[in-house]
DNA sequence: CAAAAAAAAGACCGATTGGTCTATTTTGTA
DNA sequence: TACAAAATAGACCAATCGGTCTTTTTTTTG
């Protein structure tokens, strides 16, 4: 690894939580230069603007809550345990540090969806590729015969993804997490009755 | 109501829907000035200062929505019916103007969270008073024998919440309603699930 | 070890930010 | 209709914004 490609890595990994928790229109270049401890010109010499910081913050955000995900699901083998990685992940949010400024997707899409077309395409294809993988979960559970055959994979994926989002946003903004807790056992209970 | 006041209304219910397309941090005095036509000096004559048009602003939105909910609740009796006011109405959020922008409690609790101590304790007492109307709308239906009595007012309460702001994000962001279309579609199986 | 190339620092730029203050206009009232 | 008071306009302010450019430092390479 190159010494640049070095600190544009660090610069990301700097600034990603300070855009999650200010966002976009609230980060400011002074914001990056107290946050990396570098200056102006560095910054400039590794991103072409601060739109493109942003953006590979975002991906940053985005990757690290995919990767813990992905860990988690990979570990566990039967469907509905997999399903049930993220109602358990998501009940204590605050163990996560990468969640403590609220989910990447939530933040970005409520605050660009008006403002910044290249953050909203980032924001959307997130919300995608996360439904796809839980569709797929499910018709992978029923060809295993772990979940009922009925069952809708794209509705399951919607009620989830929903649920999570709306119930962690209540979480964040009111400090406390008995909506959370009560969102995210209704989802087990939901996913529970998926079993075949 | 005198100039004052008049023009006090008139500068809040032009800016509310900047706010809350824009948000907080991204809404600027110039705009608070193109949106309203006024100079400066006439702004600042009626508010203090930028906080104090953004709080006020948040309130406008706030009760708009509260008001139209309102309306249609109270055109019907039964408590099934009540609830069923909410799916109904984001469904078709596109069919409101004032919603066209997103959900103010949404937008400004995202925004807000970490941000904004003042817009946060609006948007946290919004988000109570929702989630008490709709437990006292359960209670109601309990009382009146329409709803199932061993229903959890709260729970309810939290997954209707929940399930609206999510799907609503999801709608925002992707420019279309698919999801919001499952996602009311399950609350309303739900919300008939309860009836005695 | 010297020269060339890459990377970082920071002075500097015009534009815009939120906000102040005085001049002007509009309003209500005697 | 004259005058006082309220309301609006807009010039002006320092601070900060995102971004550029030259200088200095660090690193790589011959």
């Amino acid at each position: 690894m190159s010494k640049s490609e070095n600190t544009r890595q660090f610069i990301v990994e700097k600034t990603a939580p300070v855009f999650n928790t200010k966002g976009y229109a609230g980060t400011s270049m002074s914001d990056i230069m107290s946050a990396t401890g570098l200056s102006k010109g560095c910054i400039y010499g590794n991103f072409e603007n601060k739109d493109e910081v942003a953006l590979a913050a975002f991906d940053f955000n985005h990757n690290k809550v995919n990767e813990h995900m992905k860990t988690r699901i990979l570990a566990t083998d039967n469907s509905i345990e997999r399903l049930l990685v993220y109602p358990d992940t998501y009940k204590n949010y605050f163990k996560y540090s990468y969640l403590q400024a609220g989910c990447p997707i939530l933040n970005t899409s409520t605050e660009a969806d008006d403002t910044h077309p290249r953050l909203k395409e980032r924001a959307i294809k997130a919300l995608n590729f996360w439904k796809t993988s839980i569709e797929n979960q499910i018709k992978r559970g029923i060809v295993r015969k772990e979940i009922k055959e009925d069952t809708d994979p794209t509705e399951v994926a919607v009620i989830m993804i929903s649920m999570i989002e709306g119930a962690f946003m209540q979480a964040k903004v009111t400090n406390r997490n008995t909506e959370l807790k009560i969102a995210m056992g209704f989802l087990e209970k939901m996913i529970l009755n998926l079993k075949l």
